[in-house]
DNA sequence: TATGAATGAGGATTCATTCAT
DNA sequence: GATGAATGAATCCTCATTCAT
């Protein structure tokens, strides 16, 4: 019979399939079944309720995870000082590397749309937080003459999609990876976007 | 019994369901269910196996109809004379006026990722044959100098990053459109991406 | 292969299922499964949301169907004329014989209580429809001076009462049936409950 | 780790739980689950089993609780000198008073039908020995000529019936309570159908 | 062509019960 | 005694697909 921890490393089972729905979610397309988490996690599908109360739940907490973590690789770059231009450097550095070590995570959090019928679960947000803080960065840039004077929204769209545009075309096939080869042009073409004439 | 109008037109109740299909598909999140499909296009589940032999075929049908309608958009583009510089320009123009003409038709083929399980069938193909059209306009502009001399594959994903962007963000509600409005900033700066120094 | 009528008696597969949740209503104890009432009835699982919607939707039929056969056993008993001793002895008799006849609809309809969590489904309307109707002819014999003037709500749970608990106590084994056997003391009794002194 | 009162008296959970058993089953509709129970006694799951060695036994004990209480209540009415006639009106006092008091436990015990699918659980049982107690008394009634010789299991049944009707209809909303504001009425009716003429 | 009842597998979730701690 | 994570079967329901009509 197979040997089976009881009782103790909770936080083991729980964090296994907040993992095992990343990884699902972002090699498979769209939502995974309840079933196929568990499988993944080496659980049944009953014991997911013992620590989700959910389908949607498991979601809503492995997009918080995944969010959380990203913005924290993130956040230090808006406290430092420097010019805008380095920040926005690092902030394409730090996101090519972080697809490169940890696609599933990545793809989870910013390419992948896995939503539910009844109201979008998770990677808008992890959109959402990401633009919110990088918008910031930019209107720095803005006041202190190093960006032009863009729509702050239409900014970080711009950026995003083109920064974004490699991991994409990486985890679809379209380009060879990994990604941290691509910082210096990709990062070239996001300060065209966004510099000051 | 259902009064049944004789010499109904097959077309009809075809490409019936690959709008309904289409617009499920882009409006909804992820696969919609057979159900669904036939009810918004009409006719009973059954019906659909007259018209195509699994779900599979109906979503790829769905898929070739709507990459060739964009492609049509685009070939002339191609063809014709005139800088790349202003070929660039319209195809930004006709991208952005064809999210708002037909959004669902848009996000279905450009947007959305709904794949199976068993193998992907829609808008990466919708993606790649642009991009390959794409490709070859910017080549052309890089031989005759009007473009730097970027890796094609890579122009293609930052151009389209950028450019698609701009719809995304609109349909997940981040920016106001129509999105033809944002038609010169991102030619502009599609163009600040790809024009030679 | 087993045989399989197929889209044509679409009545059969329909009643077949409520019949089936009437049965197994009545001898089981509270509700039963859908797996046991399609199987009762002889279909998959899946093909009762070809008729009803939902289980509560299944038994609120099934119900419906008791109360109406119910109902109208009784209802020509108030529109005769004679006297009002003569309408509710054969109140009694139509009540046990009902019971012989139909055991289980008649459980399911006065005895059993399968509600669900959501709120009652079952038998509660059938009691309260014909207990609505009983009040109506208690009222006649009080106004001809028949009855003696009680509480009309309370005539009707003491008579029902007395009445049931004989198809009650032969459906729980605490007597003999058939039920037809009792008519004359449960009338004798009923009418020493009811009559003006 | 979680507070453990030393030496906690084991009654407590014990009695906890049969008391939330019968909270839950006269309230709810049917059998409760051993989670709502456990909840509702404010122990884990897990903690019924040192008590029940399983649903069945936990629900074998609540009854059994149930029937002690309520036959003890009445088993005096047998022993004391005076008249049948008085006897039967304090029962039906005390089962009235009975409901008002203990609505969960009356209910548990004498109106709802919770059984299992394989073998009665609860409330025949409270009936049965109720019912053979009342049967000796109304034995010594027919004995000594105060009551009527109907045949005591039938006696038992309309004596029941009748009574028991009114918190039944109290129960499910018929009639407004308390129950023991119909001992008059009710008294009245059953010593109709039980006098000697 | 079209219908819609039927299937059988699979969807999320709840259940009673076990057992290492 | 008590905990609560884990199990595996069962819950109601939806799915893509088939086929007699």
């Amino acid at each position: 019979m197979p040997v089976r921890r009881v009782n103790k490393p909770v936080r083991d089972t729980k964090s296994a399939l907040l993992d095992a729905a990343v990884r699902l979610v972002a090699r498979g397309d769209g939502i995974s079944s309840m079933r196929a988490i568990a499988r993944e996690a080496g659980v049944t599908e009953g014991a997911i309720y013992k620590h989700f109360s959910s389908k949607d739940a498991l979601l809503e907490a492995a997009t918080e995870q995944v969010v959380a973590r990203m913005l924290d690789e993130k956040r230090p770059l808006l406290d430092r000082d420097g010019t805008v231009h380095d920040a926005i450097r690092a902030w394409v550095e730090i996101t090519l590397a972080s697809y490169d070590a940890e696609p599933d995570a990545f793809t989870y959090g910013l390419l992948a749309r896995p939503k539910r019928v009844d109201g979008p679960i998770a990677p808008t947000e992890v959109f959402r937080s990401q633009g919110a803080l990088f918008a910031r960065l930019f209107e720095r840039g803005v006041a202190n003459g190093e960006c032009r004077p863009l729509d702050p929204d239409l900014a970080v769209a711009l950026f995003s999609g083109a920064m974004l545009s490699v991991p994409r075309a990486i985890h679809e096939g379209r380009l060879a990876g990994p990604a941290a080869d691509y910082a210096e042009p990709v990062f070239d073409a996001a300060w065209r976007l966004l510099a000051a004439d």
